[in-house]
DNA sequence: CTTGACACCGTACCATAGTACAGACCGGAT
DNA sequence: ATCCGGTCTGTACTATGGTACGGTGTCAAG
């Protein structure tokens, strides 16, 4: 009695009561790409194979490291593909790590404001005594970052050396965390020649900040000495 | 030469360029109620009274402190009513700040989990060894969480003693935030009994995970001897 | 052979925070 | 008088991740 396994055929709602996922959204994900839909019969019900199961597992757990369903398009189209060399896998979930701690960091700065806030603001009485409030209704108040944003600067193009790459698949990290940056148009990496391209928007970003993004992720950026 | 306020009229446009919000911005704000549209003089466009530039500035300032376009529209009727006590304010910058603290966790947690994934992998080669591959096609397999939920619970009322409430505006605080966790459907705090009572969903959350909500903002709760 | 539970298909809708654009209209400067 | 830039209005579209529903078809058990 091997009560698991193929002894009902895997409809639509067998699927989802085995991978605690619902009906709706198999089919949505069906429709984003994300997994086949098998051909129907010329008489009744899909039957899916139960690789599907998998599939599904794995795009739940990556949704839980934070990949977008896009991203987890992509990771599925490499775990598919036999040629993927593992670097490229772990390149997106370097720049996926880098991209969530930004995230904390940002919301750390959150936190303090909002900790300040309310260990500064008395918490009753009239609202004229509210810091909170006060603080709120600061104006903005940066007309110079917008001045040098009206001028549009065209993309840039920067090259940097690194260090520290010992494979292919350094390459690639690198390659996607620096694409990962927000202002970043593309980004090549050679291991060969143990340099990077990066076309960037100078008004979303610069090259330290670039720089850092390449250090952060454990690689050395010597600086260059002729122009 | 005053040249700031009020040579040009505060069209549209030149409120836009005042506060750095885009004219379609302004629209879109003014379509959810966020700030109200003046009348459209009989001929001519609208004129917008200088206070709306505050009002863009507490909306800027309350989004950078993470709160969605409806919490500022509370927090705008709050600040705009005369009789709002400073504590309501402070309540919701509380359950904001517990909102984050959350979120941070959880995103701390996920960085764990892909830092010890990238440590694991080796980076290159085929994908059969790649861990991280490995660790996504793992099931999610919960199947006793899912029995539970499949029992629907029905809602559940529990009242809370708490201590080191100083003010009605500390209930006020406790109330926003147990408000704000997931599960709770409704909290009514009382400074003057010194205790909380609180509607919950108790497939979504417990009263341990309550208990801790109210603790971790600076009070107590005792657990209660009697029955 | 009927009934009930599921499957199928297409489409519309939810929240969130905007962005874009067509076509009409208005006002000041030349 | 005309032209350019700005305003007005309405509608549609973006990304993200689904959820909901009506109408019809199919299967399997009673």
């Amino acid at each position: 009695m091997t009560r698991s396994t193929a002894q009902k055929p895997l409809t639509i709602g067998e699927l989802a009561r085995r991978t605690d996922v619902s009906v709706e959204t198999i089919r949505f994900y069906q429709r984003e790409g994300l997994i086949a839909q098998p051909p129907r019969p010329p008489a009744g019900f899909r039957v899916y194979p139960t690789a599907v199961v998998t599939r599904l597992a794995f795009l739940h757990r990556a949704q839980q490291l934070g990949f977008t369903l896009r991203e987890i398009s992509a990771l599925l189209a490499l775990r598919d593909n036999p040629d993927t060399d593992a670097a490229a896998v772990r390149g997106r979930a370097a720049a996926k790590l880098a991209q969530i701690e930004r995230k904390i960091e940002r919301l750390q700065v959150t936190r303090e404001t909002l900790r300040n806030l309310l260990s500064e603001c008395p918490g009753a009485g009239s609202l004229g005594n509210c810091s909170i409030v006060k603080a709120l209704s600061v104006p903005v108040a940066q007309p110079a970052a917008r001045r040098a944003h009206a001028r549009k600067l065209p993309m840039k193009t920067a090259d940097l050396d690194i260090q520290g790459m010992h494979c292919d698949g350094c390459a690639k990290t690198v390659e996607a965390l620096l694409a990962a940056e927000p202002g970043v148009k593309a980004a090549t990496v050679s291991f060969g020649s143990g340099n990077a391209r990066v076309l960037f928007d100078p008004d979303a970003i610069d090259l330290p900040r670039l720089e850092k993004v390449v250090e952060r992720a454990g690689f050395k950026v010597p600086q260059k000495s002729g122009a």
